[in-house]
Formats: structure tokens, sequence, C-alpha cells
DNA sequence: ACAGTATCGGGATTTTTTTATCGATAATGA
DNA sequence: TCATTATCGATAAAAAAATCCCGATACTGT
């Protein structure tokens, strides 16, 4: 085999929106299946989100999925295949790094079980939180997390610190083995090749408001 | 002036991918600012977040700033021209509903007032609350949003209730005058023409992350 | 059995967004 | 003064994403 050129497969790259979107479809799905339903079409699916049933298709696509011509697809296939191709019928550990408001927030809501993340702990600094619980998850002193990470192995970290404080908790991480960080700072980490980082943007999300209330109402559409 | 045709104008659509992006500049103009830092060029923030320069110099452009060459723009000008375009230099009232844990964070969050986004208070339905003050906010009877709201007429109402309320609530704010929902609750709302809503959906941001952990760390890159 | 139809899947087209290229401008230094 | 250089702004090219189109398939009703 030698004298082969690089391969010039054409590794088709998943696309980011499609991948954000399937979420939306799975919480309908079990919407859905909850009410009895065994199967469901794009055409649909793309009705009660008013988008086309082309994108629709295109979207449920990417998890390897095959329907059914005139009946679509069956629903528990169709759960199966995203939380698959999501990574959300394995359950992800993880520890939450300051439990501030927007830490408690996140502890206290029962829907990321969902979606397979298993956060076991967080960390603070605050001494009247540290031994005490937050939604069933015990709170450890800060001091200690390199110890504990490094038992517990967590593969994800979520970040509710000061944004001043962000980098220095990931890097310690880091060395525990955390491979990825769900960031809730606005804080831009420098990280190794290899190790993921998510940004939670919410003064994106209200950019994106703002800006279209000042262009004024009429011109605007709503998008998915 | 008759027979004219309608006007051929390249209605040139603000991309949004560059709006969302405005902010993450901001928050490090400001930084520069109060370093003591006048002028910036786009080369400059480029390198800070990992991007080219030449779409740091397109997102700026929306704002209809104009730089100089061989110098960049001058800091507080470029401040001025993005709070300008996203609106955040006028304050915008808003009510949040749903004091739960993420409302409660999301009030206690001081950032947000940097965004215009003035809360004026919250309502629940919760006895224990209503009547107390969260981060200095004052908790009214949810029973009595309709006459409050009508009273404060806010622009822009703040949706952490139960999936299963958000459209009542949104429908109830519609007639009081709101015109804008920040939406924190996994539901898509039927609104009427020119009524807008931007989203907040944690699990596409999510599903970006595990989908990305699932494929292994060698064939993934950090986006911006 | 057969026509009619809703849906799928793949490929083509269009639109949007990102990236590359290039001339013009303003500062710097010989 | 004049060449050199960093940067801007505009335009062009490339890449990514959304949308359109069409043949194939499987159900429905006659």
């Amino acid at each position: 085999m030698s004298g082969t050129i690089n391969p010039p497969i054409a590794i088709r790259a998943v696309p980011s929106p499609s991948v954000q979107r399937l979420p939306v479809y799975l919480r309908f799905l079990k919407e859905q299946r909850d009410r009895g339903e065994t199967v469901v079409s794009c055409t649909r699916i793309a009705e009660e989100f008013g988008q086309l049933s082309v994108q629709v298709r295109k979207d449920l696509s990417i998890t390897g999925i095959i329907g059914r011509p005139k009946v679509g697809y069956k629903i528990s296939e169709l759960i199966d295949a995203i939380e698959d191709f999501l990574g959300w019928n394995t359950k992800m550990s993880a520890c939450l790094v300051g439990a501030g408001s927007l830490g408690s927030a996140i502890l206290g809501y029962e829907g990321f079980a969902e979606l397979g993340l298993d956060i076991q702990c967080c960390f603070d600094t605050d001494p009247k939180k540290i031994g005490s619980q937050i939604h069933g998850r015990p709170v450890y002193d800060f001091r200690e997390m390199g110890k504990i990470a490094q038992q517990h192995r967590f593969e994800i970290g979520i970040l509710t610190v000061p944004a001043s404080a962000a980098q220095a908790v990931a890097n310690t991480l880091i060395g525990t083995g955390v491979r990825a960080f769900w960031n809730y700072t606005p804080t831009r980490l420098d990280l190794p090749a290899g190790i993921l980082c998510e940004e939670v943007k919410l003064s994106a999300s209200f950019a994106l408001l703002s800006s279209r209330m000042k262009s004024g109402p009429t011109l605007v559409e709503n998008d998915f």
C-alpha cells in the first residue's frame, strides 16, 4: 500500500446548529412518547417548531436514524438515536465549582440528570456553606478540590466561580483528569489541546434580544 | 417620480453571529479602558480571543464605528458604538416571573445591569416568598402580576417559571404591554407578530459539549 | 391490484457566514 | 522628505448552513 496519498475522505463535519437543535426535538419526542404515540414524522416535528421539515430531517439524519417513507420514525428508536449521538445515555460525572446563586440554581435543576450529567458535589470557599448540602450535593472546601477531584476522577467541571478565578480552577481540575468544562463565567480559558470547553454566554443571548428590540417591532422575525 | 420601481435596496441583514460576539468584545474593551488604554486594534482583539482580525473588524463594522489605519479604534468611541448598537445604554425595564433557584440566580447577577437590563421586581406563587425581597427586588404575588405589570409597563419579561406555565404568563404579560421575552423555560411560545422572544437553551450548549466529548479528544477543536 | 399521496433520502441550489486579498491611509523612522 | 509598515475598509472567494427539488418507498383507499 505504499504510494497511496493521504486519503481524500470527505469527513463530513457534523454541523453545530443541528447538534444544538437535537435537544429540542428530544424533549418533544419524549412528550409524544409519554402520550402513547409510537411514530412521528419530520413534518409533524417541523410544524411543532415552526421549521421546515427538510431541516428537521437533516438534523435527525446526523444521528444515523433511518425512517420509513409515508410513516416517519419510530419514536423510541429516535429517542435512543439522539441520546446515543449526544452521549446522554451514559452518565458523565461532574463537579461544580462556585456554589453562589448561579451554582445553586444549576445544582437545583433536575433536568440536567436527563442529559446524563451527574453532578456529584461542589466546591466553595465560604465556610458557612462548606460541610452542608445544596440540593442534595455535598459542598466541599475549595482548598481540597485538587485532592477530592483526584479521587473522584470527574470528567466535567462546571465553572460558576468569579471570572478572575476561572483559569486557576480549570488548571487544577485538568491536573486531576477533567477533560471538559462547562463554563458559565465570561472568561476565555487557555486550555491545552484535547481539553474541551463550552461557554454559556447569557449576554450573547440578551444581545440578540435587545438589538432586535431596538430595530423596531415591524421588521423583526422570530427565529427558531 | 412616478414609474419608479420598488427600490432594489440591498438591506444587508445584520449577521446574528456578529451580534452575539459583540458582548465579548465589549467586556474586553471595558477592561482595557479601565487599565488606561485609549486605542485598540482589531489585531489586538483578535489575538485576545484567538480569532482572525478580519472577523473582528467585520463584527465591529456593524455598529457603524470607523477606525484609523495604523492606529485602530478609540476605545471610548467603540464602547459607545457597541452599547448603542445593542441598546445597552438605555435602561429597559423588566420583570422576572418565577423566583425559584434560577430566577434568584438571575436576580443576583449584577452583571445584567451593564446590559441595560433593569429588573424591577419578580412574581411568584410561594406565600413564603411573597412580600419578601430577593437580591433587593420585591417579590409580588403572582396573582397580581397582571395588575402590577399594567402599572409598571415593563418592556421585557424574564421567564423562569415551570415550562407548563410559560405560555399563560406570556399571554398575560403581552396584555400589559410587554414586547419581548427572555425565556429560560424549554417551551416554544406562541406569540403574536411583533413580540420578540429569545430562548436560553442550556441543553443546546451542553449538547455541543457532550457530543464532542463522545467523538474523542483528538479530532476536536475549541471554537470561539 | 392499482392509483394517489405523504414521507424519506440524496443531491443541487441558494443563502449566510467566514476567510482571503488588496488598495488606501496614517504613523514611524531613516 | 520619503520609504516602510500596521492597520483599516471594501471586495472577492471559500466554507458552512439552510432550502429546494426529485426519485423512491410504503401506506391508503378505491
